[in-house]
DNA sequence: CGAACGCTTGAGCAAATTCAAGTGCGGTGG
DNA sequence: CCACCGCACTTGAATTTGCTCAAGCGTTCG
């Protein structure tokens, strides 16, 4: 949640990719745990994860926090209305990031409109998740997403922590050990590390899912 | 959730909204529960809701249901990718409804992506009362939404019902009604009739939502 | 080696759900 | 006009799920 203490050697480019002019120069790299943009932001571009992950939130006044996505290599964020940014981003891992104009041609704006509108259904999706989902369908659900979007298999990598991937789905961080634990019990799924999973019993945790 | 048994007399048009041609003809009417599209479908237009309500919603295979957004009197809805629904569309009362030409000026497209982005926002934003806030704060935050919705004035309509209204925030209809009362006892509202409301203490309210 | 941090696990608790009766209102028919 | 019926809503009691609080574990880093 707090920038990490790295202090990057080599910064790439300025610290701020909106200001950043073409599309084809090295990527802004985020540490980990860093700020790349705060709700109230003034925005002018958008932005593609080169690699590492992003999260996107919200808070409440009392410090809880809802995680509305994250953000993996190749997935475009940032789209805003009215110039302003809504949400907070920062970078989970150590995280490249590209700025995308804003403007430009009508094919151009057509794939933006058409990024923004998956990640619309995305989003409402996730809404049936959250709302109307138990524990279990709710991590299920978590990881084959995250398997899909890290090309389908059943290994993959869990770029954020547990309480991340909590104030994601709208659950406390002991019920997501729990869950991952009996997962983990029953062998559906097997734990690499704590960061890296296996999917043992594809059909039992999209059975789980539903 | 099923069409009511109504039978208009005289449809002002055809009953496929997508077909008609251009935009200043009268509405198309739909009657009480009657389905607007389907997960699936087709979709080649947009809808401003002339006057009533739609609930767009996902189900899960067992029933439970996910409503992701009410569209009041003067909203537009139909926002999709790859020409296909994504979810579920239906009137809540008798409801009119125009249809928006997909294709249009360069103006009309910034206007439209508009349009989406603010219901990525607000999708979002819905996000974090399903995900991190109690039964009340969901009430409380519901109620002034829909106040702001209507004018911004302490008297509105609940167009939808409870079922709705839980399905909405991700609650029980019971656990609404539980809630509903407990703010009537508490002098926050007042229930002139089951769907219509008035917010007595504003203050109150706004503050039993954050 | 010790401290810090992220994660796991357990026990008790609270909030919301489930199950089960009621209540009231609008509409229909006698 | 009034009684009845159906439906949406309300209310209560018991249950369950996930949360809170608390302790312990393991890895990493200074």
């Amino acid at each position: 949640m707090t920038a990490a203490p790295i202090i990057l050697a080599t910064p790439f480019e300025t610290r701020h990719p909106g200001a950043m002019p073409a599309a084809s120069r090295p990527p802004v790299l985020f540490a980990p745990g860093e700020e790349i943009y705060a709700q109230g932001e003034r925005t002018d571009s958008l932005y593609r994860v080169e690699f590492g992950a992003v999260r996107l939130y919200r808070l409440l006044a009392d410090g809880r926090r809802q995680i509305s996505s994250f953000y993996l290599a190749g997935e475009v964020f940032g789209f805003e209305t009215g110039g302003v940014h809504h949400f907070f981003a920062d970078a989970i891992g150590l995280t490249g990031l590209r700025a995308l104009p804003r403007s430009g041609s009508r094919e151009f704006a057509d794939e933006i409109m058409e990024s923004a509108l998956r990640c619309l259904v995305r989003s409402q999706e996730h809404l049936l998740v959250v709302g109307r989902q138990n524990a279990i369908e709710r991590i299920a659900a978590f990881l084959i997403d995250m398997g899909d979007r890290q090309g389908g298999l059943d290994q993959m990598e869990l770029p954020m922590s547990r309480t991340d991937i909590g104030d994601y789905l709208g659950l406390t961080i002991e019920t997501v050990s729990r869950v991952l634990s009996r997962l983990r019990a029953e062998g559906v799924i097997r734990l690499a590390s704590l960061r890296s999973l296996v999917v043992l019993k594809p059909a039992r945790l999209r059975a789980l899912a539903a």
